[in-house]
DNA sequence: GATTTCACGTA
DNA sequence: CGTACGTGAAATCC
């Protein structure tokens, strides 16, 4: 494929004449200051350009393709060069779908797709200087080598050095992805693969834009919690070391002798507890909850847990890092993690401490709109199980309660029953009513029961959306009783991860169809927590943005359940902090 | 210096 | 023996 030259201001003119309309795919690969490669499956186009995004926005305005790339990289480039595209298809992305796990490197992506080994791919060694890697009197201007593999010199990016090659890289790209389609397409799973595949893909964008917007934070309002938890702001070291010693003597003046422990040290809280008489296996909190009147030094050191959670990780250090002179809270962000496949984030965006989140504030002038869906798993459990009584069930506001009518126990009972079921808890008071539920919901136990089977086989299994969730292997050195409690544990973990892996497909489908919708009302996602989102909106809007929330998860269900009956809900408040919902 | 263990926050 | 994640401190391994 020979690339086709362009001048910045031809190239919507010539992606027209080629047929390029909207919605179409168009590969795409940028190196700022050099240029902009562009390919479909059988022609590419090479731009030198100094502002390569702008070029990539015209195409967006007049054409709105469905951007094909590689990696995230492509579009965390956009973001910060001030362009959000609508759609794309992400290479990598798909690949971890498909795939699973987290492993995506192109070279790796790449040798996948075409059948070749993944153990021992090209390197830019010794070895291939030496001629041993299939370059023998070959091309170098190819990015496939003789053998199948992808060049290392190509994948580590330094020879995209000019718009030609760039054009070429686009076109690798654009097979990869035409690959990728093929596969979706002979995947047996009861949603629509290769819908995930694209909202998967945007989920991504989505992640890019969350990690430059950031989460509004009230700097003051932070300063003031943290400050009541740990103390003011020290001036410098001593300060700091002297406000810790006061917060340890609090715990320790309650033991005789208490001076010298080391609170951080578990083994050595777990010492001193056994000196007031409180024997206990480990030291975690809710073990001491129930020791709270044994002795007046529990209640200390469960309060000491608290406020050192808030210093060493929520302190000031985290404020200093994570939070920017804007007041936005920025971490980075993945659309997957690498087992079921829920979004994760860093700088402690996904595990905020409900104290923290009154400083969670809309910034003037604007408010945030949050949003989370209501009993998600069981309702999840219904679409992808086909289970005709449950999903009858998700027609109510409130799930458990046509399922305990329908087992005749209380709705507390038929809520620990359900969630048994989907997460393999056998412990507990939920057998009775778990036995109620195999006969009222055969499909939907059937469905839990097959993914568990598949788990302590050792069997991937797949979700509704068709990732592939990885089994592990049992290691050959462990004795009977480990190596049973290794496959209950597959058992557990497929079974949980066919619901909470779909769960997760839902959701992103929901939030990038919100992303999708909201920039029209000027409004931005600025935080996704599993089943959760937090919009950020001008005041005049919330209301708008409201009702999109409602709208588009409607949208959302009814493209991800294939047009079936399975209802979703959400509450969604106006508010102006985190910590005012609910 | 890197990895593991404990602990704890979120869903 | 519900699952998943990220984080920090101390212990442990090399």
């Amino acid at each position: 494929m020979t690339p086709l030259l362009l001048a910045a201001p031809d190239v919507v003119g010539a992606l027209t004449a080629a047929g390029i309309v909207r919605g179409r795919s168009l590969a795409v690969a940028v190196a700022p200051g050099v240029g902009v490669g562009l390919a479909t499956d059988d022609r590419c186009w090479a731009i030198g350009a100094v502002d390569v995004v702008a070029v990539v926005a015209a195409i967006e305005d007049a054409l709105h393709p469905r951007w094909l790339w590689w990696s995230t990289d492509t579009a965390a480039a956009l973001v910060v060069g001030g362009l959000r595209v609508g759609i794309c298809w992400d290479v990598a992305a798909v690949h971890r779908l498909l795939f699973g796990g987290w492993r995506a490197e192109i070279a790796h992506v790449w040798a996948v797709l075409q059948d070749r080994p993944t153990d021992a791919l090209p390197g830019m060694g010794q070895m291939d200087l030496l001629g041993g890697g299939g370059d023998e009197g070959t091309d170098f201007e190819d990015p496939v080598r003789p053998d199948g593999h992808l060049r290392p010199e190509w994948v580590a990016g330094g020879w995209a050095d000019a718009p030609s090659r760039l054009a070429l890289w686009a076109a690798t790209a654009f097979a990869a992805a035409t690959r990728q389609r093929e596969r979706l397409a002979a995947l047996e799973v009861g949603g629509n693969a290769e819908a995930t595949a694209r909202s998967e893909s945007a989920a991504e964008l989505l992640c890019a834009e969350l990690a430059a917007d950031g989460l509004p934070i009230d700097v003051a309002t932070a300063t003031t919690i943290i400050a009541d938890a740990v103390g003011p702001r020290p001036g410098d070291e001593a300060e700091a070391t002297a406000q810790r010693v006061a917060r340890d003597d609090a715990v320790r003046e309650r033991v005789p002798g208490g001076g010298s422990v080391d609170l951080r040290n578990p083994l050595d809280v777990r010492a001193m507890l056994r000196r007031v008489g409180i024997d206990v296996p480990d030291t975690r909190a809710w073990r001491l909850e129930a020791m709270r009147e044994a002795h007046p030094v529990v209640d200390a050191l469960l309060t000491w847990r608290k406020a050192e959670r808030i210093a060493t990780t929520y302190g000031w250090s985290w404020l200093d890092e994570h939070v920017g002179a804007d007041g936005r809270l920025r971490g980075a962000w993945t659309g997957t993690d690498g087992a079921a496949g829920r979004m994760t984030a860093q700088a402690g965006l996904h595990n905020l401490p409900a104290e923290m989140r009154p400083a969670v504030a809309a910034e003037p002038g604007h408010v945030l709109v949050r949003a989370d869906l209501g009993q998600i798993e069981p309702r999840v459990l219904a679409a992808v199980s086909g289970d005709a009584m449950l999903t009858r069930a998700t027609a109510s506001d409130d799930l458990y309660a046509p399922v305990a009518a329908r087992l005749d126990v209380e709705r507390s009972v038929a809520k620990v029953a359900v969630l048994a079921a989907m997460y393999g808890q056998t412990s507990g008071v939920a057998g009775k009513a778990l036995q109620g539920l195999e006969r009222a919901y055969p499909a939907a136990i059937r469905y839990l029961q097959q993914a568990e089977a598949a788990g302590r086989a050792g069997h991937d299994v797949r979700t509704h959306g068709g990732r592939l969730v990885r089994m592990f292997d049992t290691p050959d050195d462990v004795d009977e009783q480990r190596a049973r409690a290794i496959v209950a544990g597959r058992g557990r973990y497929a079974r949980n991860a066919v619901v909470q892996g779909a769960a997760a497909e839902l959701f992103k489908v929901w939030a990038v169809t919100v992303r999708a919708r909201a920039a029209a009302l000027d409004a931005r996602i600025v935080l996704c927590l599993h089943d959760e989102l937090l919009v950020h909106a001008r005041r005049d809007a919330g209301a708008a943005v409201a009702q999109l929330l409602h709208d588009c998860l409607g949208e959302a269900a009814h493209r991800w359940t294939n047009g079936g009956a399975v209802r979703f809900v959400a509450d969604v408040s106006v508010i102006d902090r985190w910590s005012e919902a609910k």
